[in-house]
RNA sequence: UGGGGUGUAGCCAAGUGGUAAGGCACGGGACUUUGACUCCCGCAUUCGUAGGUUCAAAUCCUGCCACCCCAG
């Protein structure tokens, strides 16, 4: 019987990912992980996270244990992520985290136990394709969740599973009911992995220092007063603070100037300035090989769960220019671009500056 | 201290006798394994203030206060 570690979570995908394994026949071992010390912050869904997991791990009938990569998540999620905001960009460490933790430090604990597989709860498939491991879009297309995957190597992904990479999120819902697992209508969890929700601004001040400064449009006129460029990305509408001025339209932000500490602001939600016509990759990871032609045609995703938009990619001697067939809004540095040919997923680079 | 104007929620702003539009901001929720966007809901028993007229006033009258502009 061949062994596979599912990573639990303590909710509904990775409950049922286990259950489906255990039902195919594998040996499942079912193992928590515990990257935040969130004590510190007064939260504390760790635990109750981690109830769950036994109650899942109890009723199904698998072995269950907790691993912790607190010092991993720290040193090679985390400390990125503040650096990120520092330098003005809008980090993404969920990708990071998948990079890092789930399918490395993850996979090394569970290959060290003698392990083959390792298994998640996300909706993404992995196929073999002659002697290739394809990442694909899962059969839910509102649910699929390869955008978070696009760092990962073919090798990788040779040892996982993806049970839910052909369900229905309301399949599995109804699968955990069925079952009567406890978690069957916990509700999904989002924020940053393993942190959790936060007040974002809140939580930020806790790491990084504030330095407020001045708002002002593109032509200059003086709007107000900034808490600080790091809790403002591009297309960012609240936390503004104005009202009353101008047309009477939404003011989004547009720029952000670290050296003078300035942020801009343009009034209405279709502002020609948050449109932009290209982007800039200094490197790209292809999945599964580098294409061989220079310049190629493919679908591409700027944020999670946005629906592909045609792109040329050209291959430079320094990088990648992807310029849109479509203007895009709100492309923002430190966010992954992600290419797709049809559902397959061909990996994903950190935009590095975006062209108007 | 002569003349003119304005004072409606945090901001902008409708409403000139019939019982407080709308927008922005803000708060909450939905959506969502980043950050955002989007959507939904909420948000002045009260109209600078004190009186008066009226069945009824933010809307009419009077006093006072504040701010703005032009004169000086």
């Amino acid at each position: 019987m061949e062994r596979v570690i599912v990573g639990m979570s303590g909710g509904v995908d990775s409950a049922v990912s286990a259950y489906l394994l255990k039902q195919q026949g594998y040996d499942v071992v079912g193992v928590f992980m515990k990257n935040w010390d969130d004590k510190k912050d007064g939260q504390c869904t760790a635990a109750e996270d981690f109830d769950d997991v036994r109650s899942v791990c109890n009723a199904i009938g698998i072995p269950y244990y907790t691993v912790n990569f607190e010092k991993e998540y720290w040193e090679r999620v985390f400390s990125y992520f503040l650096k990120e905001y520092q330098n003005g960009r809008t980090p993404n460490p969920d990708v990071l985290c998948n990079q890092e933790i789930k399918f490395s430090a993850f996979w090394d604990f569970a290959h060290k136990t003698g392990t083959r597989y390792i298994a998640t709860g996300h909706y993404a498939k992995a196929e073999n394709v002659n002697g290739k491991v394809l990442l694909k879009k899962a059969a839910d297309q509102s649910k699929d969740q390869t955008y978070f995957l696009c760092m990962l190597k073919m090798e990788q992904l040779e040892n996982v599973l993806f049970p839910l990479g052909d369900m229905q999120k309301s399949e599995v819902r109804k699968i955990a009911e069925e079952q009567g697992l406890a978690v069957a209508r916990k509700k999904d969890s989002t924020g940053i992995c393993f942190i959790g929700e936060r007040k974002f601004k809140e939580f930020l001040k806790n790491y990084l220092p504030a330095r407020p400064g001045e708002m002002r449009t593109l032509s200059g006129e003086y709007i107000g007063q900034h808490d600080g460029l790091m809790y403002y990305t591009l297309g960012q509408r609240r936390g503004l603070d104005i009202g009353g001025r101008g047309t009477g339209e939404r003011w989004f932000v547009v720029k952000k100037d670290m050296d003078q500490n300035i942020l801009y602001v343009e009034q209405g939600a279709n502002h020609p300035a948050l449109y932009s016509r290209a982007l800039w990759m200094r490197a790209f990871n292809f999945i599964s090989g580098a294409p061989g032609a220079k310049q190629f045609e493919c679908g591409a995703k700027f944020r999670y769960r946005q629906p592909d938009q045609q792109v040329n990619v050209s291959v430079k001697e320094d990088g990648y220019l992807v310029e849109f067939a479509q203007k895009q809004r709100a492309v923002t540095p430190g966010q992954y671009c992600v290419l797709y040919d049809g559902d397959i997923c061909l990996g994903g680079g950190v935009i590095e500056d975006v062209l108007f």
